[in-house]
DNA sequence: GCTATATTTTCATAATATTGGAACTATGGA
DNA sequence: TCCATAGTTCCAATATTATGAAAATATAGC
């Protein structure tokens, strides 16, 4: 993963709704929902939430189907996943008990 | 953790400079880095590095600790660790067995 | 005290992101 | 064909963030 890659999908994730709209879709899992329901759920006006969903859509960390006049968005655990190992890639330099006992040598 | 402690969180790596420094900081481990260190190896002026730090650091994401005319910054990896757990909590609605599964209705 | 080194703060400019009303598009059913 | 529903795009106002030169602070050693 790119360093730009990896803030494209932060940024999607750094702002209030978009966080909230992405951890209820990881808690629906393979369901996903659609932008009625979410906007709904959140209370987000439908198209500032159209706005944000297409956000965390280009960031690849949402993935969307449409499902006739539905469109389901779905969060893709893989692409988070790809996020969080190029985070704390090499961690401790690869000696991986140094990061067992953090902040030993306070 | 609250959603508005997320987003600070998210926020401070949602930057280039700032992810870069903070991919860096895990890199190294419980020993950490100077702002003098950092802004050579990431070719940073150091009045940026400076605000980039400060942003990081008041996220929790990073920890501080002066010594002498030095201040070391390390990457916290426990906070690290309770913003994913925030983001994947109650994950597929805490049937894990889905989360195994992905867009197996797709 | 003086000097060199390490780092931060200030500040003005420039760039980027967020918001939601109104208008638009697309689909399914009567 | 017409209507209701689902969702998006447009747009202009507003808010937030990043940048780095210059000045300031703070510590160590002489």
């Amino acid at each position: 993963m790119e360093n730009k890659t990896a803030v494209t999908a932060l940024s999607a994730l750094a702002q209030e709704s978009r966080l909230a709209v992405f951890r209820l879709l990881v808690q629906n899992g393979p369901d996903g929902l659609n932008p009625g329901v979410i906007a709904e759920h959140l209370d987000i006006p439908l198209p500032t939430l159209s706005f944000h969903l297409k956000t965390l859509a280009q960031s690849g960390l949402v993935s969307t189907v449409q499902e006739g006049r539905f469109i389901r968005y779905r969060a893709d655990m893989a692409a988070f996943n790809r996020l969080t190992d190029f985070l704390l890639e090499d961690c401790c330099g690869g000696e991986l008990q140094r990061c067992a006992t953090p902040n030993t040598d306070q």
